[in-house]
RNA sequence: GGAAGGAUGGGUGAGUCCGGCUGAAACCGCUCGACUCGAAAUCGAGUAGAUACCUAACCGUGUCUCGAGGGUUCGAAUCCCUCUCCUUCCGCCA
């Protein structure tokens, strides 16, 4: 959300910043109308009431001396109606105000490309290069199911489509991952560690913005105000949720892993073979909460800390930085890692880091004292993943893969595997 | 699932029965100042958030907020209703 001064003061910007993203800016007018209105019944409700205070002393005074408060009782009956009338219109602009507030994306940083569609996103460094094979590869699914550590017939009979069955090895690979990125995170990055509830509420939900606009994209509970998280995001960004952090808390680094959960709405056919997409997957998930001046340096950071994942793990990529048209609600600037996939012959996401500035931190209420006795700011709040784990399980499978239709174990995850080589 | 108790500022916690003089005592913490070579101790002062208006800004003024929402009333932390969460006991359960 962004804040409604500052919409106020910078129309041309906002509107701008919507055009590039490819939306209409219609809610604009609407607001400036609304946000005027709201002022002028504010002004005088906030008349009537302090007139009200003031007669309520009094009449509490005279009271107490034993006069008679008749008249005055009877004045201030029409007045106490006055004001009701006027909170309820007021109530009523809030709420459509509210609504428009939430609906309006961020402002894409100054350094963000413009443009239209995920082709106008620019490539910002490679790293590693493909691998030339003298043998005809496989697509992981096809591996994984040779190897018999992929299910996805199974997966399929017992929930449904894009659910699969890790086993044996395939099953120590995904955990493997897990403990090799946190430990990774936690020991060399500085992340201290979160194990974080697999489902939020529709205020968390709200809080980093998944809500209102993107509730068909999650699972919800029946019967509770639950929904099951899409990314650790949502639970560890909002852990500070209408708290006050001293400024020498920040920076405050957390990593997570948790199971993530997507519809997928309007995702029909794509990517349908393999895990590269699934209604379930897991992750290990980067979250900081940073100086407003900071965001920007912790940004570059934090994608340097999930392409360490990769480097060490031997994966080719290249990161990418998201254009307008591109770029997710709440963000500001996105970095993806895209990691190479021989069977795709193209790179494929792994990774996102955002930086959402002030975004999320003012619809969760996340702000900090920057002096002792000074008023309080929104932090920056950002995010990463670190990484994908069932992307990269599948990254491994088609990079490693070997001619006899093995798989070689990546050198840093030997110790959590106990094996070198999945036949 | 059953029973009881509770939710007040950064923390502890009074006020709620008997509505107005309480945006909130007291203590702790924190900040600044005094004292000190310096520190501790002591003493003094300050210390909630949001928002509207004013201002170049500081300041100032008003309004709202005592878990959330609604109601009664001229007036609600205080009375009534609904909901949420927490604690304790019983039951059940990994």
């Amino acid at each position: 959300m962004l804040d409604m001064k500052f919409i106020r003061e910078n129309m041309e910007l906002v509107a701008e910043s919507m055009k590039n993203r490819g939306l209409k800016s219609t809610a604009l007018d609407d607001f400036e109308e609304l946000d005027e209105k709201r002022r002028d019944i504010l002004y005088n409700v906030e008349q009537l009431r302090h007139r009200r205070n003031v007669a309520s002393d009094k009449i509490g005074e005279l009271k107490r001396a034993g006069e008679d408060v008749t008249p005055m009782i009877n004045e201030m009956k029409d007045v106490s109606d006055r004001i009701k009338e006027y909170e309820e219109k007021l109530k009523e602009v809030e709420e459509e105000l509210e609504k428009i507030l939430l609906g309006i994306p961020n402002i894409p940083h100054e350094s963000v490309p413009v443009g239209e569609t995920e082709d106008d996103n620019t490539v910002v460094r490679k790293w590693g290069k493909p691998r030339e094979f003298d043998f005809e590869f496989k697509p992981h699914w096809e591996i994984g199911e040779e190897l018999d550590i992929l299910d996805f017939e199974r997966g399929a009979k017992v929930t449904g489509t894009r659910f699969t069955f890790l086993k044996g090895a395939g099953a120590r690979l995904e955990r493997g991952l897990i403990n090799f990125m946190l430990d990774l995170h936690t020991k060399e990055h500085g992340y201290s560690e979160i194990f974080p509830p697999f489902m939020a509420n529709s205020a968390s939900m709200t809080g980093t913005g998944q809500l209102p606009k993107f509730a068909k994209d999650m699972f919800k509970i029946e019967n509770n105000d639950y929904y099951l998280i899409p990314t650790a995001e949502v639970p560890v960004t909002n852990l500070y949720q209408e708290e006050i952090l001293e400024a020498e808390q920040l920076p405050i680094y957390h990593t997570a892993y948790s199971a993530c959960f997507r519809a997928e709405a309007g995702a029909h056919g794509r990517d349908s073979r393999g895990i590269i997409r699934q209604h379930q997957f897991n992750k290990v998930e980067m979250v900081k909460f940073v100086h407003p001046e900071e965001s920007f340096n912790e940004l570059e950071k934090i994608t340097n800390d999930a392409e360490e994942v990769l480097q060490k793990l031997g994966l080719p990529y290249q990161v990418v930085t998201l254009c307008t048209g591109d770029l997710t609600f709440s963000s500001a600037k996105t970095y993806d890692l895209e990691v190479w996939l021989p069977a795709y012959d193209t790179y494929r996401e792994i990774s996102s880091c955002s930086n959402f500035e002030a975004f999320q931190a003012r619809r969760a209420g996340i702000r900090y004292r920057p002096e002792p006795d000074a008023g309080t700011e929104y932090v920056h709040t950002l995010n990463g993943s670190g990484l994908a784990i069932g992307r990269t399980l599948a990254a491994i499978l088609e990079n490693y893969q070997n001619e006899d239709g093995s798989v070689t174990v990546p050198e840093v995850l030997r110790p959590y595997m106990g094996i070198d080589k999945i036949t």
